[in-house]
DNA sequence: GCAAACTATAGCACTAAGTGCTATATATAG
DNA sequence: CTATATATAGCACTTAGTGCTATAGTTTGC
């Protein structure tokens, strides 16, 4: 489940963090890596998009301006001629989970 | 203050459901946009991005998993060879601002 | 001590996302 | 009726994002 898993990245994090001001760990690296399960970030699919969008009740253009993109960039991910990635993929999936509050 | 301006954010797209919810609105749109005082999403140096990663004290390959980017792009980020727009923008203010956690 | 794996910087080259602009149709506000 | 806003559509350009490789320094484990 996916909870569980943000919880213990949650937890690790705050470890690190931590563990620095003792002064007995200076970072999280890749060798603690598989211990964090990061939640899958999955492609959306162009109604899915929409859906995030119609759900938070905002038009394409306040959309947009929330997620610091522009307009024909939400326009062409609705219609499905250009697919979200990288950052704006995670982005777009903490609006979904966690509603257009978050970019406030 | 950002705080302020978000409060209202906040409260126009909780206002714009309940009026949903009553039939009474369908979404917040750009008449209404001037009101919501989008906080500024102003570009980050390179030095920048790499204080924010520091200070959550993570790996430049864990930080861009985190942030489902590539470390290729992390690293091109932090050294001023690329700079981050749009979202990816808007997601490193998030962090910047809110910890790295709220990407978990 | 030595080898294997990880971190970070650097450079090359490609693809496609992101962007801007224009046009059209529909709907809404004054 | 006229202005403005929403949404879809298409064209063309720029550059972010990505992958790969190499080097050097650091850390882990045998």
């Amino acid at each position: 489940m996916n909870r569980k898993k943000s919880d213990i990245l949650e937890a690790v994090l705050e470890t690190a963090k931590g563990l620095h001001a003792a002064g007995a760990m200076d970072q999280v690296t890749l060798r603690e890596f598989d211990r964090l399960c990061v939640p899958p970030v999955t492609a959306l699919k162009p109604l899915e998009i929409k859906r995030i969008r119609t759900q938070s009740h905002v038009s394409q253009a306040v959309f947009a301006a929330l997620l610091n993109t522009s307009l024909s960039t939400v326009q062409k991910w609705e219609i499905g001629q250009k697919r979200p990635t990288g950052a704006a993929l995670k982005l777009l999936h903490l609006v979904k989970k966690q509603g257009l509050e978050i970019v406030a």
